[in-house]
DNA sequence: TATGAATGAGCCTTCATTCAT
DNA sequence: GATGAATGAAGGCTCATTCAT
């Protein structure tokens, strides 16, 4: 007797997550070219074949771990938008951009060699484009609400320290003042520190 | 008649030089796994075999490339020490920084490319930090200089933004106003401002 | 309640028929080799795992097949042998070859197959020569029946003209003039035709 | 210091030409499908690699080694145009037309399994449709010069039997009466015999 | 110095077959 | 009887590297 469609949705949803899982790790660690089917597959516990069950190519795993990303980037503003004041949803962001760099790692690692390599995946550029405007704009917007001057330019400038930051913490993790640096900018940015400034 | 050894010396260097020009594009546009070694010879006019007559690896030509950029690197900083006024040399370190990122694109690209994949070159990645220690440290040094306060996490937020910067840049390059974002921080760091902030 | 023993053996032999079926088709158009077992299993509405529950190799399906043709040859010469009349007999053959040509064009194109790649299915060679040489005799005495002088030799090229005709059939399907050739063919070799030249 | 590019070509011819050779008969043997690079590369004695050094792909193989046989092909013609008198043309049909089979049994095999899989090579199937074409025009044309009466279907049925002819004699070579049949052919369409016939 | 033929390891992918259910 | 997840060998192809010249 066959298994039931409800024991093998399971198993296939558990070894699809695992192989994803691995994937991103291994992307994000040696870069898409730099891993093979048969490292994701050993390291997933699976073998080489099995990993076709699942994905038809190489590059689909890449598109799909991609796309999960879009979907967790589409949660991250639904959050953001939760808060109506402008200050807390400036403290929201800042916060969440530090949380994502420390505990989704790789697929921040990921995203930026996708964006170094879009040979890769060429759908990857337009929507990180469209990602980081949305990003941005909502920055902007949040600026002007605080009385940021030349929010434009500041948005973008401090979107790209938040990305920077990223960047130094990913190049030497055990001794980048993460949490220090966090906390100056949740401060520079509080509605206390705002307030004094531009009163 | 053979070439006298002069004439040999040159012909070596230019060889050497094509090669590593050719290698840099192509290492920075599609990554070091994604560029073979017959991609760079064909690009760089020569045949595959002649690659190894100057390079013992794939890798010594990342690696060569990479000390080229140490290089650089400390030619820069003793450019920015060439000012000793801290406006001076605030303004002159974020020309470098902005002209780097447009003239120097690719080395820019390679770089961040070893960053997140510090397997490629096992160096690199120690040698970055010093880089980056350095330079923070000088920006926090003249931070210092022009009064601003919290001087130690504002230089890695004002660096980090640099690159974040670039990385944007990098993106989406049609679009991004890089210019404009120039002339903010131009302006933003300029004596002007930064004394009338902090008079 | 259970299914009963008859109703067990009604769903095999109809399973085990679609697959047949199938792989027929299939072997014809893309060959052995370039026939999977998935897509036998697909096209034939079944999982892949079930083809082996009616066949214990990919090979056993194309032997089962083959002996299947084997039986219709034999069924050929019964029908052949109806006929007492030796240029009944002939019109018949050439009916019947024209027929196959047509209606079992996939078991054709395999049996043609099998005979250019031995290697795929040993035994089919011997039984295949057996098959022809049975054809020919029988050729061959219905020519002497007729009076046709070298009848060894002219059954010979006459069984090869069929075979040759099959192949170009297959080659061209849309233009080929099949009915043509065979209403050629009834009248050269039919009584009065044949009356004709040997009176 | 390097070949001199006289000496690499010869290389060059060499090898592809073996290449070529053991890919037609390894590919006549057990098809397209049914051969491997590895094995052609084993057979040829050279390393499975280098085979990518004088073809792109596996179908490229197999297309030069078509394209040859249209070379081949149109030598054919030319030889048969050679002669004036239909007899002689006629004569020189059937004897090119035994050596071939004989002596170019490999490519006959591969012509004729490209015939059943015309999905291995898409072009192969219309340029031998084509080839075949001008083969019956040629027959019926000398058909109609010796005085055979319907000779557009008697060229046809003429052609078939050649090409059955070349099957028989693959299936069963030690057997086959390739010589008597070539001997009755050519005297049954010798001057003499259509002479009599046809006076 | 320079060439490009040659190698062999390794990559992505397919597929016949097995097996737990 | 039936399913489809899983395996492992093999296939097509690429590429860093070597070597004869």
């Amino acid at each position: 007797m066959p298994r039931s469609s409800e024991q093998n949705k399971q198993i296939r949803e558990k070894t699809k997550k695992r192989i994803l899982e691995t994937a991103r790790t291994l992307f994000a660690k040696n870069g898409f070219h730099g891993t093979s089917i048969s490292e994701i597959a050993k390291e997933a516990g699976i073998s080489k074949g099995l990993t076709y069950n699942y994905f038809k190519s190489k590059t689909e795993i890449v598109e799909v771990i991609f796309d999960e990303f879009l979907l967790d980037a589409h949660n991250f503003f639904e959050v953001i938008n939760n808060y109506s004041d402008p200050y807390e949803k400036l403290t929201a962001l800042i916060e969440s951009s530090f949380d994502y760099i420390e505990y989704a790692e790789d697929q921040w690692k990921l995203n930026f060699s996708l964006i170094l390599q879009p040979q890769v995946m060429k759908l990857a550029r337009s929507q990180m484009i469209k990602f980081y405007d949305e990003m941005l704009n909502e920055i902007e917007k949040v600026f002007k609400g605080v009385g940021i001057k030349n929010a434009a330019s500041e948005a973008r400038v401090f979107g790209a320290a938040l990305d920077g930051i990223g960047m130094y913490y990913m190049m030497n993790k055990e001794n980048y003042p993460l949490k220090k640096i966090k906390k100056h900018l949740l401060k520079k940015y509080s509605k206390e520190e705002l307030q004094k400034t531009f009163r």
